[in-house]
DNA sequence: ACCCAGGGTCATA
DNA sequence: TATGACCATGGG
């Protein structure tokens, strides 16, 4: 078995479905936007409530911040548990200005930036990891249901570890490399869109030989 | 009608 | 530490 686990199926993927070019989004602010109203939600719901705030002209911290909660609710309506989700945008432009804005946030280290970003009420791990990759561009990768359940399929993980542990895995297998773990977490995601949703053993999938296989072996 | 989607918080045992 | 309730829209 040539590489680990991670890598092997980063290289089947990649041959299988080339460069996707993540995050889908015209700023640093704007991956930020998505990435919390994202949360439990189709990306395609998430694309209209950004394309409602980019029409009120809304893609920018202050101006989220001048906003009123309810007109911010409404706008984002489609995306789902729109209260709780505008009262976190609003946390997060907050946080953004008490910290000296995105320029000074992007001269911090990735583990303090990211230690800050946790403290943001409604920025959990995968959220926070979503922002310091595609945002920040800081090399870290994002461990999301999809991530656990392919390699669930795959026999390399259970599944039900804690996140900071299978984080580790994938930045242990590329550390460093921005370009690679922003590439891999887009892949996964392609990947489970594309065929393997409901069932393993997917005819066509790009897996389908590992998968055969029966089982990749951790590390 | 049911299930799920690029999660997170809070209360409870 | 680990479940469970809750948030809510839209597509299959």
């Amino acid at each position: 078995m040539k590489g680990s686990c991670e890598r092997q199926v980063f290289e089947r993927l990649r041959l299988a479905y080339g460069t996707s070019g993540w995050w889908p989004a015209e700023s640093g602010f704007e991956v930020m936007v998505g990435a919390v109203l994202t949360q439990n939600t189709a990306w395609a719901n998430v694309e209209r409530a950004i394309a409602e705030l980019r029409r009120a002209d809304l893609l920018a911290p202050e101006a989220i911040a001048a906003v009123g909660l309810g007109q911010l609710a409404s706008l984002i309506r489609s995306s789902g548990y729109f209260n709780v989700k505008a009262a976190r945008l609003k946390a997060l432009v907050a946080w953004i200005h008490d910290s000296g804005g995105l320029e000074a946030l992007g001269r911090m280290p990735t583990e303090v930036l990211r230690a800050r970003l946790l403290e943001v009420k409604g920025v959990g791990p995968e959220t926070a990891d979503d922002i310091l990759l595609y945002a920040f561009h800081r090399p870290v990768f994002v461990i999301d249901a999809y991530t656990r359940r392919l390699f669930s399929r795959l026999g390399a993980i259970r599944g039900n570890e804690h996140y900071e542990i299978l984080r580790r895995r994938f930045e242990e297998a590329f550390p460093d490399d921005v370009a690679r773990l922003n590439e891999y977490h887009a892949l996964i995601v392609r990947h489970a869109k594309d065929v393997c949703r409901s069932r393993p053993l997917c005819p066509g999938c790009a897996l389908k030989d590992l998968c055969a296989v029966g089982a990749l072996q951790p590390g």
